[in-house]
DNA sequence: TTTAGGG
DNA sequence: CCCTAAA
């Protein structure tokens, strides 16, 4: 065990070193975030890592041997998988943001990382971008994964493709993976996902004639050209289904207000947003392709399967617009932010502190333009603009991130330093890196905070209050506690009277 | 724009 | 967390 830990924080360090607490590609693949990962993997991962750095970015490499090629393919067989572990499939997003984030880091440090793989990757990355930028993958940063399995037994190999073009990023990532689900199912069930020939998805064969070429043998090379053949979306995981559905509404929430407010034209509209309309609606058709291939053979299969088809179409349909509010909410910090390191700073280190925060929706794909997903029909889409106006209504609580305890004892901290009351200054120096609190968010978790303290004070009723607590998933220290009632004390908030009770204005006090 | 207060 | 009013 202490040997997987010092691995794990090899790795770590490795491949976060350059800035920590901001970017690491360890937070965007969830390396180490789990204890999944074995000795042999890490050895193994960094090892692959590192090499698909030099080689594979763009297309695989020349192999030595036959051993070698398959090792490189092995070599990432848990990389996808660990994707799919991350809580959701659009880590994959950031991949690509977090690799650019660290080389533009590593380049300002001027400092080379053991793995001494940085200039190689940049090159190849833009390389990579401007080579294979077709019309179905322009536009702003969105990933696409898609995996290509040859029929032949269980060891499948795959492709993933992350594209990340708003970050000027494209990359490739080729691997094997073993995919469970398909080895689960009977043989005449497994060719339901297969899709044919998707216009979205043609790059897929290119990426097929790489392999073909590279690999070195003919064995290979058919395996390679069946893997062209074969295209298919690989199933999320049973847990990225349900995660998936469960947040969908949310999302669908999300969608109406950002619609709203952009039809009100208060939102900011920058250039990005026609990108994005672009490059949305391009992936839009290729997912609508994919799942529509899909729905063709619904009716062949059981009962079972179609719920997962169905489900999966939900999931595409989530997936298209989770990135919406993730580009409202960023435009103000991208903004400000300079044009192009402080972009995957932010968005990056965003996704990190998400990650951190269990059960807390992840930033997704940017999606913008909705209006533009159904190009045919563009009355129905306005109908379903009133229809969301409509139920909007219903729940304003969107977006909301929990608190964690360090950033509940900065917020105390920033109080005890200004006070009650000078929010902004408050959000400057203690929340300056964390774009999502606004100086009303530090405000309202202040209110908050004293309420929670009080409640705690009164002894009455102390017992239910430590069972609410308990129940609570991150019940407040009594540290804490403790110093938010001083500071109430000491910087009485203006409504909350000395004994703790909170007093309402009477409304008509004359 | 920021803060206060209500929902 | 969201919204509005007021400063």
């Amino acid at each position: 065990m202490p040997e997987v830990e010092d691995e794990s924080i090899e790795v770590q360090h490795l491949l976060a070193e350059p800035k920590t607490e901001h970017v690491s590609v360890d937070g965007a693949l969830s390396l180490g975030k789990e204890n999944s990962w074995k000795h042999t993997d890490l050895e193994k991962f960094s090892y692959g890592f590192d090499y698909i750095m030099k080689e594979d970015y763009g297309g695989f490499g020349p192999f030595n041997s036959q051993e070698q090629f398959e090792l490189e393919l092995g070599v990432l067989d848990g990389f996808l998988d660990e994707i799919d572990e991350v809580d959701d499939i659009h880590a994959a997003n950031d991949i690509s943001g977090a690799c650019k984030d660290f080389l533009l880091d590593v380049e300002l440090a001027d400092k080379v990382s053991v793995l001494d793989y940085a200039p190689c990757v940049r090159s190849n990355l833009e390389n990579s971008c401007s080579e294979s930028q077709s019309p179905d993958f322009s536009g702003s940063s969105y990933a696409v994964m898609v995996l290509s399995e040859s029929s032949i037994g269980t060891n499948s190999q795959s492709v993933g493709k992350i594209c990340s073009l708003g970050n000027e990023v494209k990359s490739e990532v080729h691997y094997s993976s073993y995919d469970k689900w398909d080895t689960q199912a009977p043989a005449e069930q497994s060719t339901f996902h297969m899709s044919h020939d998707l216009e979205g998805l043609h790059e897929f064969d290119n990426d097929a004639k790489h392999l073909a070429s590279a690999a070195p043998s003919d064995a290979d090379e058919n395996k390679v050209v069946q893997m062209g053949r074969q295209k298919r979306l690989r199933k999320p995981t049973k847990r990225f289904v349900e995660e998936f559905s469960d947040r969908k509404s949310k999302h669908a929430v999300e969608i109406e207000k950002s619609l709203s407010a952009a039809s009100k034209g208060k939102r900011p509209r920058t250039g990005s947003h026609g990108k994005l309309c672009h490059a949305q609606d391009s992936k839009d058709r290729s997912s609508q392709m994919c799942t529509q291939s899909t729905f063709e053979d619904i009716e062949k299969l059981p009962d079972l399967k179609r719920l997962v088809i169905e489900k999966q179409r939900i999931l595409s349909a989530a997936a298209k617009n989770k990135g919406l509010m993730w580009q409202e909410r960023h435009l103000k910090a991208l903004k400000s932010a300079s044009r192009v390191g402080s972009f995957s700073e932010t968005t990056i280190q965003t996704h990190f502190e998400s990650q951190r925060q269990r059960g807390r929706p992840k930033k997704h794909l940017p999606r913008l333009c909705l209006e533009s997903d159904n190009d045919d029909i563009a009355s129905e889409s306005e109908d379903d603009c009133v229809k969301k106006r409509r139920s909007k209504n219903s729940d304003r609580r969107k977006h909301q991130r929990m608190w964690t305890h360090p950033e509940v004892m900065k917020l105390v901290d920033g109080i005890a330093q200004y006070g009650t009351g000078r929010w902004t200054d408050i959000k400057k120096v203690m929340f300056s890196s964390s774009a999502y609190r606004t100086p009303v968010d530090l405000r309202d978790k202040w209110r908050n905070l004293l309420r929670a303290s009080c409640a705690h004070k009164q002894k009455q009723s102390q017992i239910e209050v430590e069972e609410k607590l308990k129940h609570a998933t991150r019940p407040l220290p009594k540290s804490i506690l403790r110093r938010v009632r001083e500071l109430a004390s000491i910087h009485p908030y203006p409504r909350f009277s000395p004994g703790g009770r909170y007093v309402r204005r009477k409304k008509n006090a004359s």
